[in-house]
DNA sequence: TGCTTCAATCTAAGCGCATAAGTAGCCCGA
DNA sequence: TCGGGCTACTTATGCGCTTAGATTGAAGCA
C-alpha cells in the first residue's frame, strides 16, 4: 500500500500536464486520440485511480446520493444486540485461515421475513436499483439524527433520502438549505423538503369499505400511535371512511402503541381480557398487525373468527403469516425509485419548490379478513 | 440554494482562524471550551456543513467503505427492465402533487421471496448493519467492472468488497494496491485479496452424507456451471463426499447451467425426458435448485417423491417454495460483517496478508430430500 | 508571406479542509 | 524583573483535482 499515484505521476509519465491526464478522463473530446490513449496507458501501468475527494472538491460536488437511517428504526435491532454480535465475530477474525465455526445467532429464523425484508428495506432497494441504473453511487448511512450526524453524511452527498425519524427536523432543514432532500413521510408542518407518500385515504378508505361492506362488520377498532406521521393520517383516514359509510367512528385510537415502544399493546391486550374486542382491528402498519395476530394467537383468540385484523404496508412477512394478512400495499420499491429521480432531477437542475408526491396504494386481501388462508 | 458556507465563513463570523474552526469539530480538547461552543453556534447560525470532499482530500482518506456488484449479478433485474420501469416513473413525475396511479408492475408479486432478499442481499445486509454499527458510511454502487467502473468506486473508499463477478480480476489488482479488497469468492488464482467464504466441503459432505446413509439413494446427479468458482468447489466436494461413502463419484456435472445463464436446464430436460433422472439432483446453489423445482413441476415430476432435490445457501424463498428446499445454510449475514470488519482493521492499521476466512455451514433439512413440507 | 483561426495543450488558480509550525499571552518561580 | 513553559490560538501550506484562460503550433487563406 505505496503512496496512491496522483495525476501529476501519471503527466510525468504520459510526459503531459495534469490537465491532459483530467481531461483524458473527463474530457475526451477535446483531446487527440493519440495523447488521450498515452495518457490512459500511463494510468494503467502506475495503477491510477482518481480521487473522489479531489473531484469532489474541485467540482463542489461528489455525485453521491444518500439515504439516512435513524438508529432504532422500526423495531430494527439496536446497537447493543449489534454490538454484541460483533464482539464474537471479532474474537474469531483473530485467527487467520481458520474456520469460524456456526454462529448459533444465524440460526435459521434470521432468515425470517418478520426480521428482514421490511417495510424501510423495499424502499431501500428502490432507491438502490434506481441509483444503480444512473450510476449513481448510494451513501447509506445511520445515526441517531443529531446534527453532526446528519451534517457527517451531508456532507458527502448531493442530495439525501430520509426515513422519518423521531427527532432531527432542525438539522434537517439546515441541510435542506445545500441540497435537496426528500422524506418518507407525509408533511408534519411546514418544511422545505421534498415528500414521497401513499394515499393513506385512498387505501384506508378502500380496507374499510371491505371490512363493512364485503365482511358485514361495524365496530371497528384502530391500533397504532399518532406520534407517527404517516399512522396519524391513517387514523383520520379510517375515521372518515367510516362517516362516509354512516357508522360511527371513535374518537381515539383503540391502542396507541406505535413500533419501537418497548410497551406492547396493553389496550388490545386488556379488550382481550375484558372480551370487549371490536369486529375488526385495524393496524396502522404491517409490523402492528403481526404483532397484534401474535399476540390474539398467544390468547386463543382465533383470526378471522373471533376477530378480523388488517395491516397496511404489504410488507413480504404479511403474506408467509398465519393466517396471512390483510393490507393496503403501498409500492415501496417504487416509492424509493421516486425519491431518487426527485434527488437526481434537482442535482442538476436548479432547486424547485417541494413536491409531494403522492402514490396509490392497493387493497390486498388475505386470510386475516376472511378472504384467503 | 446558495453557496454551502465554508470553514471560512464560519471562522469569520465567530471571529477566529479556520483553524480554530476545525479544532472545534476535529479536536475539541486543543481549544477552550467558550471558543469552541461561539464556534458551534456560528457554525449552527448559518447552516455550516463540513464538506466530506476537502476533508478526505487533506486527510487521505475518505472514511467510508465500499461495495461494488456487477450488473446483471446473479439473475438480478437487467438495466433494460429497471429502464422501462423508470420511464413510467419519469412521465409522472413531471405532475406535481398529483396521485401517481397504482403500478402494476410493483404487483403483489414483486414482494415475492425469489426475487428480493436473494444471497447477496443478505450479505449485503450484515455489511450494512456492521458499517452501521460502527458508524462507517457505506458506499453501494454497481457497474460493469471494467476498469473505469471500479476506479470511480475505489476512489471513494477506505476499503472495498465485492461480490465475484465474471470480469474485473485486472483492474481489481490494481485496487487492491491501493486499499484493501475482500471477496465474497473462493480464491481462484493467486490474488492479493481477503476472502470470506463458507465450508462448501463440509456443507457438501454433510449434504451428501443425509442423502445416502438417511434417505438410501445412491444416484446423485450435480447441476450447476463450474464457471462459478464456488459453485466448482461445491462439486468437487460432492464428488469426494461420494468416494468417501464409497458410492462412484461421476467425473461430470448433470447439467451445467449456472445463474443467469439464458439457456435452461437442457441436460436436466433432457434427463427427465429419458426418463433418467437420478434419485437425487444436488444444486450447486438455491436459486438453481429453485428453478429446477419449478422445472420439475411443470414436466410432472415430483419432488421428493420421484427425485430429491437440493440446494445451497438457506436464502428466504427456498423456505417458503413448496416442496421448501433442503440446503446447506452459509452465513450470510455473518459473511457480510466479517468482510467489513476485515476492511475496517486494515484501514487502520498497516496492511495485512491477504485473509480467507471460512466460516462453517449447517445442514437444514426441508420438503425436498423428504424431510419435511 | 503575413495574418487569422482553431485545435491541442498548458499555466495557474482555486475548491474546503487538516495540520505542522509559529506566535502571543499568561502564569510561575527565582 | 525576567525568562521558561504552557495554553490557546494563528499562519501558511498542501491534499489531488477541475477549469478558465493563456499559449502554442499548424493549417487555411488572401
Amino acid at each position: 500500500m505505496n503512496r496512491k499515484p496522483t495525476v501529476y505521476d501519471v503527466a510525468e509519465r504520459a510526459g503531459v500536464s495534469i490537465a491532459t491526464v483530467s481531461f483524458a478522463f473527463r474530457r475526451p473530446d477535446q483531446i487527440r486520440e493519440s495523447t488521450r490513449k498515452a495518457v490512459l496507458a500511463a494510468a494503467h501501468e502506475i495503477g491510477y485511480i482518481p480521487s473522489a475527494s479531489a473531484r469532489g472538491l474541485a467540482r463542489g460536488q461528489t455525485g453521491a446520493l444518500g439515504m439516512y437511517s435513524f438508529e432504532m428504526l422500526l423495531g430494527r435491532p439496536q446497537r447493543s444486540e449489534v454490538a454484541d454480535a460483533e464482539n464474537d465475530i471479532l474474537r474469531d477474525l483473530d485467527i487467520t485461515d481458520s474456520m469460524i465455526p456456526w454462529d448459533e445467532a444465524d440460526e435459521d429464523l434470521l432468515a425470517d421475513a418478520r426480521a428482514f425484508p421490511l417495510y424501510v428495506d423495499e424502499v431501500q432497494r428502490g432507491f438502490e436499483l434506481e441509483c444503480k441504473s444512473h450510476g449513481r453511487p448510494l451513501l447509506l448511512t445511520s445515526g441517531s439524527g443529531d446534527e453532526a450526524a446528519i451534517a457527517e453524511t451531508a456532507g458527502r452527498v448531493d442530495g439525501l433520502a430520509i426515513f422519518p425519524g423521531s427527532s432531527g427536523a432542525e438539522a434537517l432543514e439546515r441541510v435542506a438549505l445545500n441540497m435537496p432532500v426528500v422524506l418518507f413521510s407525509v408533511p408534519q408542518a411546514e418544511d422545505s423538503h421534498h415528500h414521497v407518500v401513499v394515499d393513506n385515504l385512498g387505501g384506508m378508505r378502500e380496507l374499510v369499505s371491505h371490512l363493512v361492506l364485503d365482511h358485514g362488520k361495524a365496530r371497528l377498532g384502530f391500533v397504532g400511535g399518532r406520534t407517527v406521521a404517516d399512522f396519524s393520517e391513517r387514523f383520520d383516514a379510517f375515521r372518515s371512511a367510516l362517516t362516509e359509510l354512516g357508522i360511527p367512528a371513535p374518537d381515539e385510537v383503540l391502542d396507541d402503541t406505535a413500533l419501537g415502544d418497548g410497551r406492547g399493546f396493553g389496550r388490545v391486550i386488556a379488550a382481550v381480557e375484558a372480551e370487549e374486542l371490536p369486529d375488526a382491528l385495524v393496524c396502522a402498519s404491517d409490523q402492528t398487525a403481526l404483532a397484534v395476530l401474535d399476540l390474539l394467537a398467544a390468547r386463543g383468540v382465533r383470526v378471522p373468527d373471533d376477530v378480523l385484523v388488517t395491516g397496511f404496508d404489504g410488507i413480504f412477512a404479511g403474506r408467509v403469516s398465519r393466517p396471512s394478512l390483510t393490507t393496503v400495499r403501498q409500492p415501496m420499491e417504487t416509492m424509493g425509485r421516486v425519491a431518487a429521480r426527485l434527488l437526481m432531477e434537482e442535482t442538476q437542475s436548479a432547486s424547485e419548490a417541494p413536491r409531494v408526491v403522492r402514490l396509490a396504494t392497493r387493497l390486498i386481501r388475505r386470510g386475516s379478513c376472511g378472504c384467503g388462508i
